[in-house]
RNA sequence: GCCCCCAUAGUCUAGUGGCCUAGGACGUCGGCCUUUCAAGCCGAAGAUCAGGGGUUCGAAUCCCCUUGGGGGUACCA
């Protein structure tokens, strides 16, 4: 048993992650794909990504490359899948139509199976009227001992049948969750499903085992959500004589209201946090943290060190409730880790994208990687360096006059400790941290204000706001002229107040 | 309604019968550092381990019931 959970067993691991293209992948489907990815390259395994795209309707476009590309961002290579070739291809459901119908038929032959000729519109009816009744939805099995004859009048009239899977009447079904341990279900209480659809298409149910056995999947890691569908997968593999992949039934990922993730839950799919400015190795490093833990206490862990103690063993039973604080926190860390010109290359796209328009393009890369280093420490996210760092690159700031005005520093004072910094900046050489720093000390004391007043009244000038940088680094980057520009303006704005 | 799963602070979690006067993290609050904001460091508050019954010398840990939450109940995945 614990070979099996550990997947060091001499049987080869192979896993899959199979998200169907309805829409784009959010944080949920992410760590299921993880998880997958994670047991995979732990035990030197094979992660396949197997698109099932069974449902037309619900197809939309676009979805499995924003899928693709999720994995991608993340890191997370296929050995097989989409773009990647392999024994067991393809990978696609739609590309594998003929496999499902002659299996389908088979079980029909072997009486696992019948044809069902309700009309959407009496199963309709059917499920009101036991809704009415207070009593368990489901099929209610009229079309499962139809003659042959009955059989060919219904098709002779032109109705397209539904292949269900003949449920036994008895018994129950049960499997052994490799994280819940064993999980069982009365037959009587499962109606007969169905595993061809009317056009040809198979159902999730079917095509879902199917591919599983072709592609030799050793082990299925998958979302809570699938576990009720379970028992109709266990009867499945027994009735086409396949053996049954080992079963673990991940948490799931709740939106803050506690219910499962989904599109009203906002800005869930993966992509939307690259855009957002949260980097790949901190999110993959939360994800796995939703419902996996190293130990009591490890919060933060590469990929190398996930990949080396990932285990099924420690995965745990209750659904994580997304929270995007922790993640933030996280971010920041992983920023701060960053080196400076990886933090550069990284920051460059979102100033680019984010600042205002008015500001020229490209951005000298080699002042970006100064305003970097100012702001390393004082960003979440890539996408908060454009606002926290605008000053930086605006030719002119604004010093709000309620900011000048309310600093304690009476505005006679203010004004004469801004002709004062002019005249001392203007005469300084060099103009860098160390002599800014002693000059503008010496100028606190000669006009009797505290540091802290006089380099507050500085950096709202300068920066515009109370916070920023520290104000010395910030003046010698900006330079000379710059810093005299901004004093002026905030002295002429002042002088008029 | 019925079926399945789950249940430790606001949130993520450690804990698999005695080491638990329940540990860590985010967040919150306070302090230090300091020219601001962060970062960093230190500290605090915050959990009757959902409730009730058992089992046991001993239970967050095992069993039962209740309650709560989630998921499923489709010719969706």
């Amino acid at each position: 048993m614990s070979e099996q959970l550990s997947g060091d067993g001499s049987k080869s691991v192979r896993v899959r992650y199979a998200p169907s293209p309805t829409g784009y992948p959010h944080v949920g489907n992410i760590r299921t794909a993880l998880f997958n990815w994670l047991f995979a390259r732990h035990t030197g395994g094979n992660f396949v990504i197997r698109i099932e795209d069974t449902d037309v309707e619900r197809r939309v476009a676009g979805a499995v490359e924003d899928i693709l590309e999720s994995l991608r961002w993340m890191g997370m290579a296929w050995d097989e899948g989409p773009c990647v070739d392999g024994d067991f291809g393809p990978y696609t459901q739609s590309e594998r139509l003929h496999l499902y119908q002659p299996l389908a038929d088979q079980l029909v032959r072997e009486d696992y199976a019948y044809p069902c000729f309700c009309s959407a519109q009496r199963l309709e009816e059917m499920r009101a009227e036991q809704v009415r009744l207070n009593q368990p939805t489901g099929y209610d099995r009229r079309c499962r001992d139809l003659t042959e004859q009955e059989r060919a009048r219904c098709r002779a009239e032109g109705i397209d049948p539904v292949i269900r899977f003949k449920v036994p009447r008895a018994g129950r079904t049960q499997f052994r969750d490799l994280i819940r341990g064993k999980v069982t279900f009365e037959n009587s209480l499962l109606d007969d499903f169905v595993l061809l659809k009317s056009d040809g298409f198979p159902t999730y149910h079917l095509a879902n085992v199917i591919d599983d056995h072709f592609m030799q999947i050793s082990h299925v890691l998958r979302a809570d959500e699938w576990m009720a569908s379970t028992p109709r997968h266990i009867m499945l593999y027994n009735a086409l004589k396949y053996e049954p992949p080992l079963f673990a039934h991940l948490p799931m990922i709740l939106g803050p209201d506690k219910s499962k993730l989904s599109k009203r839950h906002g800005a869930t799919s993966l992509l939307e946090f690259r855009e957002e400015g949260y980097l790949a190795e901190a999110m993959m490093n939360f994800l796995a943290l939703l419902g996996w833990s190293l130990d009591d206490r490890t919060e933060i862990i590469d990929r190398q060190t996930l990949i080396k103690s990932f285990s099924l063993e420690r995965i745990g039973k209750t659904a994580a409730i997304f929270n995007i604080d922790k993640l933030r926190w996280m971010n920041g860390v992983y920023i701060r880790a960053l080196s400076l010109e990886e933090l550069t290359d990284k920051a460059i796209p979102f100033l680019e994208k984010h600042l205002p328009s008015h500001i020229t393009r490209p951005l000298d890369r080699d002042y970006v990687r100064k305003v970097v280093a100012l702001e390393q420490d004082r960003m979440k996210t890539l996408k908060e360096l454009p606002e926290l760092a605008r000053f930086f690159f605006e030719a002119e700031v604004a010093a709000p006059l309620d900011l000048l005005a309310n600093t304690g520093v009476p505005d006679q004072k203010a004004v004469e400790a801004f002709e004062v910094s002019l005249d001392v900046i203007s005469g300084m050489e060099p103009f860098d941290h160390d002599s800014l720093e002693t000059r503008f000390r010496a100028l606190a004391t000669e006009l009797s204000l505290k540091t802290k007043d006089l380099f507050g009244l500085l950096r709202i000038a300068i920066t515009g706001g109370t916070s920023a940088p520290p104000l010395f680094d910030t003046m010698a980057l900006l330079g000379k002229d710059q810093c005299i520009r901004r004093i002026q303006k905030a002295l002429v704005l002042l002088r008029c107040a």
